[in-house]
DNA sequence: TTGACTACTTACTTACTAGTTAGTATGGTT
DNA sequence: AACCATACTAACTAGTAAGTAAGTAGTCAA
């Protein structure tokens, strides 16, 4: 793997334990066996670096839906599974926040070319949770009120939410949400 | 007003605005024309001043919960309102974000002194909106099914995600969340 | 084989960071 | 008048932050 990625992944992991403001080119560069400056090439500016991290998020989200909506397009159940299991998933790797809950917390004091991303994002999230909500109540499968997008919302904030409490401590406080959340949509 | 507490009112304002790892010394005597040695007299750590701030928010949300609960002890949709107006109030103040959601999204990089001040003010928290959603289903003003203890992590959950999102820009992303919680529960 | 390009390193700079030490003005107590 | 605590300031330390300029080793194409 060549450095430029190596030092992708590094601020990944960094980025999602202590935050934007909470890592430092050394952070990264001394267990990668280089220099500050190696980082400074690839990446002139710390914004740089941290809308790169961002960018690869919305990649990997984008392929991740993809493949999903083409695998289990007529389920909604599954989708919203695989919806809640993004965040599940930084969840067992237990050392990981959840990079949206980061990046929105952490958001005003972002450089604008991260807030930009972030939007983007949060956006690209949002949508496709929207989705699934109303594909699901189009063929009976989940039951709520009110437009989807804004039904989305609150899963979305739950969700987001429940990740949080998880930091703190136990675990399995998001678990008890995510189930109350497909309870709340009638698929208990 | 005496330094100390010009002190930690300048720190109170300015974690909220950018987390504690997101404001230093200089911020805080700067504008108060003093010293930054006048900050280590009274606080000796960073952390001491950090602990400081949580306790006095401990301190104030004790004194609101017992006024409230003192006002509307059977009126369980005015508490609900209530605990609803914490985070709201510090969306209507625009600069600042909330206290707990930063905290549980620092929590991982603090200092041991304040992450038990945050396990603790975690715990006020719950517990009141727990009290609070147990007194309501009991005279039948709530319907949700479920331990209240976990339907108040859903809604606390839902709150703090909802606060977050609103820090990326619109605030009314929070008014809608909160309006759903309150269908969830029955009362429209 | 020369020259350009890539991917770095070495060696810095500037600007903070929290925290410390010794000293001082003020006000009250004995 | 002597003494002491409170509430600071001036001046500093050690450490860390991001960022930069100049140099170098290796690769490749003409």
């Amino acid at each position: 793997m060549d450095t430029k990625t190596k030092i992708l992944d590094q601020a990944e992991a960094l980025f999602q334990e202590r935050g934007f403001k909470g890592f430092s080119y050394a952070d990264i560069s001394s267990p990668l066996g280089v220099k500050n400056a190696a980082i400074h090439y690839h990446y002139p500016a710390k914004a740089d670096l941290g809308a790169a991290v961002i960018q690869r998020y919305r990649e990997r989200f984008r392929s991740y839906t993809e493949h999903l909506d083409g695998k289990y397009d007529n389920d909604p159940v599954r989708l919203l599974d695989g919806y809640i299991a993004i965040p599940k998933s930084f969840l067992d790797k237990s050392e990981l926040g959840c990079p949206m809950g980061i990046l929105e917390a952490e958001y005003p004091n972002l450089p604008a070319t991260m807030q930009k991303e972030t939007l983007a994002l949060a956006d690209e999230l949002r949508r496709w949770l929207t989705s699934i909500l109303e594909r699901g109540r189009k063929q009976s499968t989940f039951t709520f009120e009110g437009p989807a997008k804004e039904k989305a919302l609150v899963v979305a904030a739950a969700l987001q939410g429940a990740m949080l409490m998880a930091n703190t401590g136990s675990r399995q406080l998001f678990s008890t949400t995510a189930k109350q959340i497909k309870r709340d949509l009638g698929v208990a």
